[in-house]
DNA sequence: TTGAGTGTGTTATATTGTAACAGTCACAGA
DNA sequence: TCTGTGACTGTTACAATATAACACACTCAA
C-alpha cells in the first residue's frame, strides 16, 4: 500500500515497519502509551519521508478514526514530539517521522523543495560549532531548529539529466 | 516613545534609526520603494528587539493606516524579507529587524523565551560546517533557517541573582 | 469505592496567511 | 496629449493552522 518514495531502490515498508517497532519498544521501555491513534498518525507521518500537513492526517484518519477533529490530530502530535518520534518542521508547519529516535537528538533537517522529502542528518559537528557560537553569546541553548532548503541530489541529478 | 529592551544601557532609538536609515540607503540604490506602509511596518518591527507577530503589526499599524488589512501587513513583511531588511522567525511565526542588512546574509537567530528578544548572529564558522554537511549529502543549499531558543545571557544571570 | 491521572470526544474559537479583483498613480512611448 | 503598463494599495472573502475548555470514560492504587 505504502509506496517508496525516498529512493528508487528503498524498500519503504521497511522503513515505516522498523521506525514503528523502534517507537513500540522505546514507549514500552519508558511507560508511556503508544495508544492506536497515536500510533496510527505515527504510521501516516511514516507513509512517505515528506512532512506532512496536521490537516492532511486528519483526513488521511478519518475512514480510521471517524470522530477525529484537529484536536485529535494535535494530541497526537504532540506525544510523539515529546518523546522524539517525529520532528515538527518549522518553516513547513508540518511534521516527519525521526529516524534516529532511539539517539542522541541533535538533527538537521535537509528539505528539498522538489520532491519534498526531507533528510534528517545528525552533524555532530554542526552543533558542536553551533553551541560554541550560543555559548561566546552567553546563551543558555534549549532547543533547535536547523532547517535547510534546497534541493536534494536525487533532485539536482534529474534536473540535469 | 521607544523604550530601550535589548540592554539596559543600550540606546534602542539609535538602534532604530540606524536600521531605517540603511534601509532607506539600500532601497534608494536598488531602486525599490521603501513606501510609507513598508517604511511603517519596518519602524514598527524595530520598535524592539522582540519578534512581532503580523496580527499585532496590524493591529499597531491601524492608527497610522486605517484601512490596513491582513493582506496590508502581509505585503510589507513580503518586501521587507525580499530585501534582506527584516527576519522571518519561523517557530515563532514573526518578524525581527536584520541588524546586518547590508552584509553578507547567513545569520543565526538566538531567541530568549524570558524576555522574548532576538539576537541575530553571523556565524561564519556555522554556516561553514552546514554547507559542508550539505555537501556531503549532495545537497544544493537555497535557504537555511537557524534558530537556536533558550535562554540569552541577560537572563540567564538575572535568573541566578 | 473513590479519587487521581490519563486519554479521548466535542464544540467553539483564535490565530495565521492567501486569493482575487478593483482602483489609483506615475511614467514611458506613440 | 493620450494611453497602456507596472507597481502599489484597497477590499472582500476565505483558507489553513492551532488552541481552549469542558465532558466523559477507563484504569489503577489507596
Amino acid at each position: 500500500m505504502t509506496t517508496a518514495t525516498f529512493a528508487p531502490e528503498h524498500d519503504h515498508q521497511q522503513c515505516v515497519s522498523k521506525a514503528l517497532g523502534t517507537a513500540e519498544h522505546l514507549c514500552l521501555l519508558r511507560g508511556v502509551q503508544l495508544t492506536p491513534i497515536r500510533h496510527q498518525v505515527l504510521e501516516l507521518i511514516w507513509s512517505s519521508h515528506k512532512a506532512v500537513k496536521a490537516y492532511d492526517l486528519l483526513d488521511l484518519i478519518k475512514p480510521l478514526q471517524q470522530a477525529a477533529k484537529p484536536a485529535t490530530i494535535y494530541r497526537a502530535l504532540d506525544f510523539l514530539i515529546e518523546q522524539g518520534l517525529i520532528h515538527r518542521v518549522e518553516s513547513l508547519n508540518a511534521f516527519v517521522g525521526c529516524r534516529c529516535s532511539d539517539q542522541q537528538h541533535e538533527q538537521l533537517l535537509l528539505i528539498c523543495s522538489q520532491c519534498q522529502e526531507v533528510e534528517e542528518r545528525s552533524a555532530a559537528d554542526v552543533m558542536k560549532t553551533l553551541a560554541q557560537e550560543a555559548e561566546q553569546a552567553g546563551f543558555v541553548i534549549h532547543s533547535k531548529a536547523v532547517e535547510i532548503h534546497g534541493v536534494c541530489g536525487k533532485c539536482a541529478s534529474k534536473v540535469q539529466s
